[in-house]
DNA sequence: GACCCTCCCCTTAGGGGAGGGTC
DNA sequence: GACCCTCCCCTTAGGGGAGGGTC
């Protein structure tokens, strides 16, 4: 055919296959400029690559083929500018979303990565922790593994409801900070910092801690945990408990680290 | 039940359907730590939350579900690392797409808003235009509007195998220069730039161009138009050809620009 | 009354053939 | 011989009910 492609040479200008070019005809979003009523071969002009390319930019960022009638005059005119504008608005959403996850991946990586070296460790060890953030709420130990759970669920909640970005592999902790003669503990769930930041949240500092290891199953009582820890350790005004992020995740949980500032 | 969560409530923690949680289920992603034997109820354990990021994030880079088995060892642990170093790949190369996408998107819109201005314009304007990175080669314009389209599949092709990034809205043109008696043409093919640039392409520099409007039907005798112009321009030593993107696409094609250097 | 269960039917953007005509 | 056609069946990640039991 002068001057047209048949569909095969126009689905190479894009490496796409021909199938969907079909497809894109059944439903209405690219029709070709030419059929043969004889034989029903679909013949497609050149120029009609801005359509595909239009097509092409929907898919990427998940516009649905069916929408982009909306983007046709009554005589089939295509308004671009819409289609792209509102691509814009798409692509801006996708990316931040993309950010995120990438930032999730980063740092439970860096932390896998930096937990390796301490992975079994027996006895007290001093390590560097860089800072965390951090939503916090108050938390009564007394109500022992129960309590840690309901506290744990109701943190969770409330980062999601606050639109926070929960740090990846369950970053639950407790912060039991002794007032004299009582103890004051809370829970914290670890969020990381976003973009668009509303940064009125609480911070872990950066800094060396002495560390030491216990099995999950320690949290069954940790109201106890807790306890013994401040009699063992007199000179400590705060320790923090939390997980042990490894490589590996199965549902007996991982260690405990307990980290106490110096 | 002691310490579980029922589906709905587990759903919540991350925004998600109960019917996903379901399907998870059904295609061996995440299995519920305890289903009542009685009633079928599903109970979640807090800590599958690990499991179900997980799973979000394979829905955000397209990995599918069905592969989140490849990450389990045989007692059911689950390889976080590897997923995670998997999804970095995945979201580098999501990346570099969207950016793409997006400059694509951007580049159109920034010419579709410098050119209405010069819509429909009677005679001679004067106008500024940006640097254009182009892939070019030798056109033979005797050939007609036929071998146009001939070449602009060519150069459509080339530009694809070459993995470039070509502009949106059908960015082909021609440049005729005029070399004493004779005047040599070239198609071109006006790519964006990418960051990974291997950048051994032709620049039409930025500038003041003298400009004119042509109908899309002009095309029709290439030979004739450019020969017209350096016959009523005697001044000009160059002019490039190209079409002026609007807002609106149809297959009439949109209005031709002439653009003269000065 | 709000929640959960299982079944059944439906969706998007195609891919993989089979069987047969076209360039 | 490579390409194109139509038809048919299949896939992923669920959503929308209906009809009925559970917390």
């Amino acid at each position: 055919m002068q001057g047209f492609l048949s569909i095969g040479d126009f689905a190479k200008l894009r490496n796409v296959n021909p199938k969907s070019l079909r497809y894109y005809e059944r439903i209405g979003a690219l029709i070709p400029a030419y059929i043969d009523p004889e034989t029903g071969y679909r013949y497609y002009a050149l120029e009609q690559l801005v359509e595909m390319d239009m097509i092409l930019m929907c898919l990427e960022l998940d516009i649905p083929l069916r929408n982009a009638e909306q983007y046709r005059q009554s005589d089939q005119t295509l308004d671009i500018r819409r289609l792209l504008e509102d691509g814009q608005q798409k692509a801006h959403e996708k990316l931040a979303h993309l950010r995120n996850t990438m930032q999730q991946m980063e740092e439970a990586l860096r932390r896998i990565e930096e937990n390796k070296r301490y992975q079994e460790q027996e006895g007290v060890y001093r390590r560097h922790l860089r800072q965390r953030l951090i939503l916090r709420q108050p938390f009564t130990p007394s109500g022992g593994e129960l309590a840690f759970k309901q506290s744990s669920t109701e943190i969770f909640l409330r980062g999601q409801s606050l639109g926070l970005l929960p740090a990846f592999t369950f970053p639950i902790g407790l912060i039991a900070q002794r007032q004299g003669d009582r103890t004051d503990t809370d829970i914290f769930l670890e969020v990381l910092q976003q973009e668009d930041g509303i940064t009125n949240l609480d911070v872990l500092p950066e800094g060396n801690y002495l560390c030491q290891q216990r099995p999950a199953q320690a949290l069954e009582h940790v109201d106890a945990l807790i306890t013994e820890y401040f009699v063992q350790h007199p000179e400590a005004n705060q320790v923090i408990i939390t997980n042990l992020t490894s490589a590996f995740f199965d549902l007996k949980g991982p260690l405990l680290e307990l980290q106490q500032p110096i």
